[in-house]
DNA sequence: TGCGTACCGTACCGTACGGTTCGGCAACCT
DNA sequence: AGGTTGCCGAACCGTACGGTACGGTACGCA
């Protein structure tokens, strides 16, 4: 079973980047300005009233309003763990459970507002500067969630319950399933929640049909 | 047959906007800035002096720099055209032969440099100002194409090659078989050109789980 | 008691942007 | 010729932001 588990405290992101648990606030404080008003309320003084710090701490601390951003995002990305609790024996029904777990809590992930403004920031970015915080947000966040379907994949496969041949092409198909146009619509605005309502209880049909496609026959 | 043809002269985006040439061809540079140099590029004083035009002259005939946005947008939406040419009878084969044609068609929209541009300008501004570029967006963009796609699905299921209950949930299906997490990942700033590469042979194995899931048995 | 450290709050500076105004020029009408 | 229109180029204005500097304060430590 995988299991996503989202730590709300400070504590846990502010531990995995390797920072004091006042800038842990800090920097949860900025998350909450970017996912209530966007890049626009990110302002290095509306940050440092907002957490009731110095702008001189955050230079401090952070190098400089990018760096700043990118501290946004390590530390979100160490809230999210991907914990996988040992399976035992796969058969065809715990496969497509687990299976289910994951397309749930995939949506979940990709529907949370920070999430939803951490992508809109990072895909802002990624014209004008490289595409460097978009390869730290699909680093740190994204890809952990991927390795952990790509290693229920390769157990179905161990169990002889799913046969492919590429794991990457089988977990893009089994995203594509799952999200299709979900995220790239939240992203636009649209309604997350209602667009989450549409989109969870067709999570067991994406399973089924990835089931058909990729499910050993016999 | 679905074709999505690309006018690149001023002309035709212009004129489907109800706008000059000249302005088309304003709107034509103001586009090439946001591509070359993301949201950040896109100042009107940039726009003026690429465009060899007066801000008085873009205030005049855009309002302000969310209508000349918004122009920006219905401009090169005008520029797409898809044209559905009459398949006649379907058969099994071209059926297959135009949601293939389908497929790299969307490929090719998504990964437009232009496409792109508006996308993450449209996303960068989805937090802070509800959903009105998004909205355009998606309205004078993809709905056109999900209709033509929504057709030639409906088109299979009378000649009886397909069968599904909803037509948006198959298309919802074939979407995510085809694109996958390919835009979001062009959106963050990866090699468009790569990843076109790489999703692009894909697109044949996409078509037949489709027509796996969806095609009339016998 | 004195000193260093870390921090807050505020003021400040330079720059850049959106939007407005104005002088000037060319074309077009009468 | 004189007036109107449309436009350019440049100057201008108010604002807001990133980044820096400074005075003041609480706390730890010798």
């Amino acid at each position: 079973m995988i299991i996503l588990q989202v730590f709300e405290q400070a504590k846990a992101g502010a531990a995995a980047a390797g920072l004091t648990e006042r800038q842990g606030a800090v920097l949860e404080r900025a998350l909450g300005l970017l996912v209530e008003g966007g890049e626009r309320a990110l302002t290095t003084a509306g940050v440092a009233r907002a957490a009731n710090c110095s702008k001189e701490s955050l230079y401090k601390w952070f190098g400089d309003r990018d760096g700043l951003i990118s501290a946004m995002i390590t530390y979100q990305a160490g809230k999210v763990r991907t914990v996988e609790v040992s399976a035992g024996a796969l058969t065809a029904e715990t496969l497509r459970k687990h299976l289910l777990a994951f397309a749930r809590d995939l949506i979940d992930v990709l529907s949370g507002d920070v999430s939803l403004a951490l992508n809109r920031l990072a895909i802002g970015q990624a014209s004008r500067e490289g595409a460097g915080l978009g390869r730290l947000l699909q680093e740190r966040g994204r890809r952990q969630i991927s390795r952990r379907a790509a290693a229920l994949l390769e157990a179905g496969r161990k169990a002889k319950l799913l046969a492919f041949d590429g794991a990457d092409e089988a977990y893009g198909t089994l995203y594509g399933l799952i999200v299709s146009d979900m995220h790239l619509r939240m992203l636009l605005g649209e309604n997350a929640a209602a667009l989450k309502n549409e989109f969870s209880p067709r999570a067991e049909k994406a399973v089924d049909a990835f089931l058909t496609l990729y499910g050993a026959k016999g």
